[in-house]
DNA sequence: AGAATAATTAGGTTGAAGGCTAATTATTCT
DNA sequence: AGAATAATTAGCCTTCAACCTAATTATTCT
């Protein structure tokens, strides 16, 4: 059998998305976000996870990179904000082998 | 804000789903069973990928304990089949968060 | 029986991910 | 200015995932 190709955005996007999500916690600030239905403080969604501030300003940066969600600062503050949008990247990879 | 309680569900099945589905080596082993459309053997799987055939094993291993796929043996062979009904879960999660 | 084939197990290395505390920056409040 | 607040950076440790080669098992073919 000849190799399937691996498309361009497997190597990018997916990767980035899906590594994203593979952790409970990140997918937990997704979750929170998404409840929430509006942004959220950096403190706010701090205090929703068991896991140091550090700990969680990291996880946050991850889902940052993958684009899964949007951050402003405003004074001292963060603000983030859930790209729903970027979650499609998932349904299409799923639609692509179911 | 009161803490968002964390789902059963997101303790087990979710965790196990979405860390198979973060590498891209197994995330390609789905792809190429469903293109395919039908059953593939081990060795088959193995020669689409660039890793050794011991490391293929341990991703298709895990693929399997996450029920992603299923494994039967037919002599010295390992057939390979994509459950699709559990990619299911991926969706059911989207839509929590959508 | 012996060779070949399909695949796993064993054993070990390496790098990255996740976690923490302590220290620091930036901003706001009094 | 000084205290308090929000969050990050720095530094370090530990665990685990991914990978390889070599050896082994199980099955089939001649």
């Amino acid at each position: 059998m000849k190799k399937i190709a691996v498309s361009k955005k497997e190597l990018g996007e997916y990767e980035e998305v899906f590594r994203a999500l593979a952790h409970a916690s990140r997918r937990h600030i997704i979750v929170c976000l998404s409840q929430k239905g509006g942004p959220m403080l950096g403190g706010e969604i701090a205090e929703q996870l068991s896991c140091s501030w550090p700990t969680t300003t990291g996880h946050l940066h991850t889902l940052e990179k993958a684009g899964l969600v949007t951050v402003r600062k405003q004074g001292r503050e963060q603000i983030y904000e859930l790209n729903r949008n970027r979650l499609k990247i998932v349904e299409t990879w799923i639609d692509l082998v179911s």
